[in-house]
DNA sequence: GAGCCCGGCGCAACCGGATTGCATCTGCGC
DNA sequence: GCGCAGATGCAATCCGGTTGCGCCGGGCTC
């Protein structure tokens, strides 16, 4: 999987500009983390987000499991449940982050936003349940897996 | 969460039925996994398997296990990923499968198939990517939760 | 700039679903 | 019935994620 960064120095910034505008504490954990997301390419697991900062700033796993949660929360990044029971996580670009589906490779495991795909706003239930959230994920193999 | 057996004794029929005819080794526990989720009304974890069996047939957990991976192998079941990190099985009644769309309650966590629900056959991908399959989960409350 | 304090951090222990290794047992073809 | 490939049971292990707790430092107050 290709998650280079881009432009790094800008991103790190970015991160920054974020939590002060959410009005919350800024710490170095919490800038560093989110800068990675926002360099990412693909929606990133805990082990990839801890393997990129490790080379740069390490930041203790349950740090970076406490910040995910909190970056969460706060709307600034989201949380993909995969098919191997991990997580992912990938930065809310927009403030107002709308639903969209995700694809995940079945070979390498990258999953990557589809930003401009639309999910069905409803779908026919059974009597009585009330939908909250659609999720709609594409599995299948990247380009770089084919 | 409901999951009263429905017709016990022909589901047990059934479920040694459908491993003969898969031309499949009939063993007691593979028998006894397969009837339960022919009974259940919902999709199990493998904890709901396990518990359900305790009573009747107990079987080591491992080959619980087992005996699902085997099942979704062959096709007499198939997997839901769950928001728990956990998953869940059911049955796949109809021979061919199809995809189809599931509803997780967020509330006690109950997830069942939702087999008229169209799930989109097609969506746009980046270039390069081939798409293999489409999951649909829906989240929101069961009527029994609302 | 120094001091205070609450919330964030690091560390270690822990949890639970799932997997692995291995010896024993058994379904079923002969 | 016999034999054996393959299924089962048990114990140990893995691994993503969580919890408890003492220390630390970001940011307000003066
Ligand atoms: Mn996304
Ligand atoms: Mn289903
Ligand atoms: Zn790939
Ligand atoms: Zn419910």
């Amino acid at each position: 999987m290709d998650r280079r960064p881009l432009r790094p120095a800008a991103k790190a910034a970015a991160a920054r500009r974020l939590i002060r505008a959410a009005g919350e504490r800024l710490t170095a954990p919490r800038a560093a983390v989110l800068a990675v997301l926002l360099e990412a390419r693909s929606a990133l697991t805990h082990h990839e987000i801890e393997a990129t900062l490790a080379t740069t700033f390490p930041v203790d796993r349950v740090t970076v499991y406490r910040v995910l949660d909190w970056l969460v929360a706060l709307g600034l990044a989201h949380r993909i449940p995969g098919e191997d029971r991990s997580w992912r996580f990938g930065a809310s670009r927009a403030p107002a982050h709308g639903p969209h589906a995700h694809f995940t490779c079945t070979r390498c495991g990258t999953t990557v936003c589809l930003e401009d795909v639309a999910v069905p706003p409803a779908v026919k239930l059974p009597r009585g349940f009330r939908p909250q959230k659609v999720e709609l994920t594409v599995q299948g193999l990247c380009a770089a897996c084919r």
